[in-house]
DNA sequence: TACATTTCTTAACTTAAGTGAACGAGATGT
DNA sequence: ACATCTCGTTCACTTAAGTTAAGAAATGTA
């Protein structure tokens, strides 16, 4: 499973074994079970994740209701917002399958960065990547109606709308869930 | 107008007089009018753009019609997002007012980040604040209503509702223009 | 197994956004 | 000075999403 971590940094930089045993270290690979809240409202949120088997989203709660902005599956990355507002969040992340994941904090990269000047190198490619994704995928939400966005998720993440509930797809593709449900019956239609 | 940019720098790191003269030395403003597309579809965009003065937009041709999704004021930085597809871009870049920019390219980038180490903790930490605060915006927008973004842009960018046309506007928004007139007449019909 | 809870779907109705067309104000050009 | 163009707004109409409620299916629990 380590190495699973080790071939997505090797993307960024190559690492040696002292390095390598370094980072093993850390003790930061975690197990978690479906459905346990890693981060809730409120909280102080230093915390990066990564997954390395499973899925955890991020939601908000908005008068009452869930909001899903987030799912993270297999080699992503979950980097915290509060850079910021520097403190507590105002969502929650939680996990939806049972899962691995590394759990990373400020405080543990700081020193890493200063142990190995490497890791600030991919710190920022990592950055920059993450940013230049987020700001396709923001692009694509804006410029498309949530039918383009269900049949955009069904091409790019289709592993998704399997193993995630409807009701979270739903408010992820920015909808309702009954409006999901009948704008699936209306893409079934079309088809026929 | 240079100490703009320093001022900016300031925030992340400390420079020297040495680096503030090779910084100077670069040659990077531009004065830019009113109209002029910086970047075209199609086109190689490996170059980031800083905002000291005006106002800069991204937008799409999608289906002959104008999508923006962004748009950069003072003190915003724009980075390409072809760092994935490792090429061409898909979206324009074009001058709303005239402005006063910086450009950099990803070699020049690269150069000064060898020379001066300091750059890559600049970079990782500048692309670290941008991609919170663009999930914070991201996820502002998919759990809100086209009117709601409208009110939580007349909050957070109140200039840019009057710099800027309102068809831009509207797609910005997510919307039609004729839609966001009439959400701006429904918006004063309350408030009466 | 039986019961409760959650999740998904369907339906009827309301509300708001998309569409196409028209109008007037202001800017631009000849 | 006149024609043209762009831009924002308004209107009537269409389409799709929000809302409320009900019921079926799946899941979890005693």
């Amino acid at each position: 499973m380590q190495d699973l971590l080790f071939d997505f940094i090797s993307k960024y930089i190559t690492l040696t074994e002292d390095e390598k045993n370094a980072i093993i270290s850390l003790n930061i690979f975690c197990s978690v079970k479906k459905g346990i809240i890693l981060l809730r409202e409120g909280q102080k949120s230093q915390d990066s994740y990564f997954v390395l088997k499973g899925c955890i989203r991020k939601y908000y709660i908005i008068d009452d209701e869930e909001k899903t902005t987030a799912f993270y599956t297999e080699m992503d990355a979950l980097t915290p917002h509060c850079v910021l507002d520097g403190g507590s969040s105002e969502y929650f992340i939680a996990c939806v399958e049972d899962s691995i994941i590394t759990v990373t904090n400020t405080d543990m990269e700081m020193e890493t960065n200063s142990k190995f000047p490497k890791f600030e190198i991919m710190c920022r490619k990592l950055s920059e990547e993450l940013l230049a994704k987020q700001q396709i995928n923001f692009d694509e939400f804006k410029t498309s109606s949530p039918e383009q966005r269900y049949l955009n998720l069904l091409q790019k993440r289709p592993d998704l709308i399997q193993r995630v509930p409807q009701h979270q797809l739903a408010s992820y593709l920015g909808i309702k869930p009954q409006s999901l449900s009948r704008l699936r019956a209306r893409i079934l239609e079309k088809k026929i």
